[in-house]
DNA sequence: CATGAGGGTTTGGTTTTCCTACCCACTGGC
DNA sequence: GCCAGTGGGTAGGAAAACCAAACCCTCATG
């Protein structure tokens, strides 16, 4: 009667896609970080139904990543903004950028110029030591008992 | 006769979700990155059903991301490991991780110490400079005629 | 020859998504 | 007042995606 269902691993990832991993979520966050505020604007610029684009911004809103914000009375309007944790996903957007730069696109549509005068290219670094995360320099610690990095076992 | 439908922004980040946006996309790259190649395994690991695992790894193996390995003849069986290009998206992961760590998990299920004894946090540098890439540090520009950050514009 | 593992495909039913249209509150022009 | 326009949604039905379970095929081993 044990084991009906084998749970998938358990995995950050995972919960942190549960939250921005549904089609058009985060291209509504890019619109948020690029200023773009309003319901009408959103839609035109993901190209997401309106329906749709009402269940992202009420399950971002739950979640704590955008917020809803009136900027006029009569008739009331609000506007979502980015909350600290919206923000936070800025750098998974800017890998993302680059990456289908690198391996889709001819011409990436945009580009950021640093204020050092670079095209920005982001790199991925230890904030302890500062030092470029490199595939191998870390070893993994799993905290849950049964799993481990290949997957379940015996307890 | 024109304008039909507006197109959505031009966008390397929707071209990227294009790719790995889909539902156990992005989980199943992270099994290859831990290791785990086997059909099964990723199937158990991740929790997709396994029609749904087929259509991602075919889709994955087309776009470049993964590829399939032959590890046994009688019967042909074939493994699936991360390209180059499917390594290159490992930092997307650890973002997404991460955040969910930081945002949704109690504890972090899984951590990684790095090689200076420190448990990873990753940081978001410049390459060019080094200096990390705050918000405000750079300044966009929109390579495609009829865009701008914040919406499609006027010829 | 039965059993079992690996790697799928098929079947059939349930959710999601998508699309078009409509609604409501208010404003500004006439 | 009447009309069109804007912002922010709902409603309803068709299309696509998803899911669980069952089935299939190839080979290996006992």
């Amino acid at each position: 009667m044990t084991a009906s269902k084998p749970q998938p691993r358990p995995c950050s990832i995972a919960d942190a896609l549960s939250v921005v991993g549904d089609k058009y979520t985060l291209l509504v966050l890019r619109e948020t970080l690029f200023g773009v505020h309003r319901f009408d604007a959103i839609a035109r610029n993901t190209g997401a139904p309106r329906d749709i684009l009402t269940a992202r911004l009420r399950k971002l809103v739950e979640a704590g990543v955008l917020e809803k914000v009136p900027y006029q009375d009569r008739p009331v309007r609000h506007e979502y903004r980015p909350t600290p944790a919206g923000r936070e996903l800025q750098p998974v957007l800017l890998l993302l950028k680059e990456w289908g730069d690198r391996h889709l696109a001819e011409t990436p549509p945009l580009v950021w110029e640093h204020d050092c005068g670079a095209d920005v290219e982001a790199q991925i670094c230890c904030r302890a030591c500062g030092e470029e995360l490199r595939r191998g320099s870390a070893t993994p610690h799993y905290q849950v008992p049964g799993w481990s990095l290949s997957g379940p076992v015996e307890a």
